[in-house]
RNA sequence: GCCCUCGUAGCUCAGUGGAUAGAGCACCGGCCUCCGGAGCCGGGUGCGCAGGUUCGAGUCCUGCCGAGGGCGCCA
């Protein structure tokens, strides 16, 4: 049992003999955001006073006097605070078990969880149309989607990540015409693609002038060509789905015929509708077009019913930009028409990311690439960038600040921290100084303020991965990766690790704290995708 | 017109209904005899506006203002 719940237990039984009965379980407990407020605190005073009869302040103290008379583990001073908080200050011992606990779980083990009861679930996102190359934005809900998959992962979800290739006819039809065009030396025709790279690959060209084989064509080039950029940034994906598969495959077809014993379709126009009303959407949609076409949102149910019904995700969830607000709703009812409940679906929608004096568009041919980001900043930078603040903040990136911020930039901050450490393993290493095993490192001798921030930076990472996790929020991994540099930092500057004042016990305590925070930071930067380099 | 998201320091952003709202950047001062100065320490009244809910609101509700996005037999 961790020291959370210890506390958590004695509270509850401390309220227990004051006649109010509140399992350990609903007991709220918070760190401080002031270290005066001490290391642990509680509101049950607030919360409970009501239904008790009483105020805060007196039911604060009163319980305050209960675990007085019976302390927790570690507990040196218990105080009411404020307007009834009750505060608990520990000894350091319970920084030393915290230390203690990250070096023997490590790098793999640490801040990793059951959460996610190894649920299955599927992140999509990306899924850029293979029209043109992946641009700032792409790149932005990719590194998104994929830290969320790894923090998910850490945190016991069973995590498949996918890209949804769209390669259906209309698109590939004009990607094809502007091809030829090309090829041709005329300008892609009006509504066409109009991007330099259509040029490149119009001279690379040698198949037949058929329009949907040039468009199919290039769009595998220009997939490829996809699949490099988001590797630099490191990202990969488990399954790459084809939309034209399952329209080819005849499952578009399929499921509107299931959507129709279902008697949830009806024609009219001569065209085929989807009764979406049914399932709270503000109006019906249509599945297959007069002209006999299947529309993009009977393919994406389709697709969603393979999801759900053929792979077996339990949850599945789709990463979009808030462009893509509008069908929503419509998926989410075709979905729970096919029988799946629709909580099983969950979208994010990303704030769209927009650059200085940029306006992005893949057909006028006017956007910055992903490519071209890299290029400019590294793919650190890129990363992180992006990961910074929750995709609900609109953002707008000003690449050129980027740059000349890139010197002071969080990331090599990080990464300095990170370096730092390494270098301390070799200086170590150069004056033959060996870790001891830790059952013979004497961990009181940590008592220094900067030592125990560290620690109380520390203990913090299982329930920021945690939090991560269960809110779908990557970027409070940067912040508290960020913060622990800070700590990092501090400490590096205050107390010496191999100092000509440093007596040998203390040199060996502290080499397992620089452990411990090599870890912490090696496991925060890992759920990022930022590299954690041993020298810069 | 209707719907969604967002308005926090000069800028980029944190802030599960709790205590004196915090970081970084930028700006101004300090700090190298020892493990990397890409660092450390100090310097700050800003929650768009107005109501409401309650012991308590940056956080929840309503209205207004502002920004972005959406409301196709496009994808």
């Amino acid at each position: 049992m961790g020291i959370q719940e210890e506390l958590r237990e004695a509270v509850s039984a401390g309220l227990a003999t004051l006649g109010i009965e509140l399992p350990g379980s609903e007991v709220h407990l918070e760190r401080p955001q002031r270290l005066e407020h001490g290391d642990w605190s509680s509101n049950v005073a607030l919360s409970q006073a009501k239904q008790a009869g009483t105020n805060p302040r007196q039911l604060a103290e009163e319980l305050a006097a209960a675990l007085r008379s019976a302390p927790p583990r570690f507990v040196e001073t218990i105080e009411t605070a404020g307007p009834g908080f009750v505060n608990f200050r520990l000894g350091p011992g319970w920084l030393h078990e915290i230390l203690r606990e990250v070096v023997t779980a490590g790098e793999e083990g640490y801040a990793a969880s059951d959460l996610g009861g190894g649920e299955r679930v599927q992140i999509e996102f990306v899924s850029a149309n293979p029209t043109g190359p992946v641009h700032v934005g792409n790149g932005w809900f990719g590194s998104y989607g994929d830290s969320l998959a790894r923090v998910m992962g850490r945190a016991g979800w069973q995590v498949s990540r996918e890209y949804y290739v769209n390669d259906t006819g209309g698109q590939m039809r004009s990607l094809g015409e502007s091809l030829l065009a090309r090829r041709r030396g005329e300008a892609p025709p009006e509504g066409g693609y109009q991007g330099e790279y259509v040029l490149e690959l119009a001279s690379a060209y040698e198949g037949p002038e058929d329009v949907l084989e040039a468009g199919r064509w290039a769009s595998e080039r220009i997939l490829a060509d996809i699949k490099t950029t988001l590797a630099r940034i490191d990202i990969h994906f488990d399954e790459w789905y084809s939309q034209a598969s399952i329209e080819e495959s005849g499952r578009v077809a399929d499921t509107i015929e299931l959507l129709r014993q279902k008697g949830h379709v009806y024609e009219e126009d001569g065209a085929v509708w989807l009764r979406s009303t049914d399932f709270g959407d503000s109006r019906d949609r249509v599945l297959v077009k007069s002209n006999g076409d299947a529309t993009y949102l009977a393919g994406d149910i389709a697709y969603h019913r393979d999801k759900f019904l053929t792979r077996g995700f339990d949850r599945v969830i789709d990463v979009l930009g808030a462009d893509h607000h509008g069908q929503v709703a419509s998926l989410k009812a075709g979905v729970a028409a096919l029988g799946v409940d629709p909580a099983r679906l969950e979208v994010r929608l990303g704030q769209l990311v927009s650059l200085v004096g940029e306006r992005m568009s893949k057909r006028s041919g006017h956007f910055v690439s992903l490519d071209f980001l890299i290029d400019e900043l590294g793919p650190d930078v890129t990363r992180l960038m992006s990961l910074l603040s929750s995709i609900d903040q609109a953002t707008t990136l000003d690449i050129d600040a980027a740059k000349r911020e890139s010197m002071e930039n969080p990331v090599y901050y990080v990464q300095y921290a990170y370096a730092r450490i390494a270098s301390i393993g070799r200086v170590a290493a150069e004056r033959g100084v060996e870790r001891c095993p830790l059952d013979q490192v004497d961990l009181t001798l940590l008592v220094h303020p900067r030592e125990l921030d560290l620690l109380r930076q520390l203990a913090e990472l299982p329930r920021v991965v945690a939090e991560a996790a269960t809110e779908r929020a990557p970027y409070k991994v940067t912040n508290w990766a960020r913060a622990l540099a800070g700590s990092f930092h501090g400490f590096y500057h205050d107390c010496y690790v191999m100092g000509e004042d440093v007596p040998p016990r203390l040199t060996q305590a502290r080499l397992l704290l620089v452990e411990a925070a090599r870890i912490g930071l090696a496991i925060s930067l890992r759920l990022l995708g930022v590299h954690a380099p041993e020298e810069m």
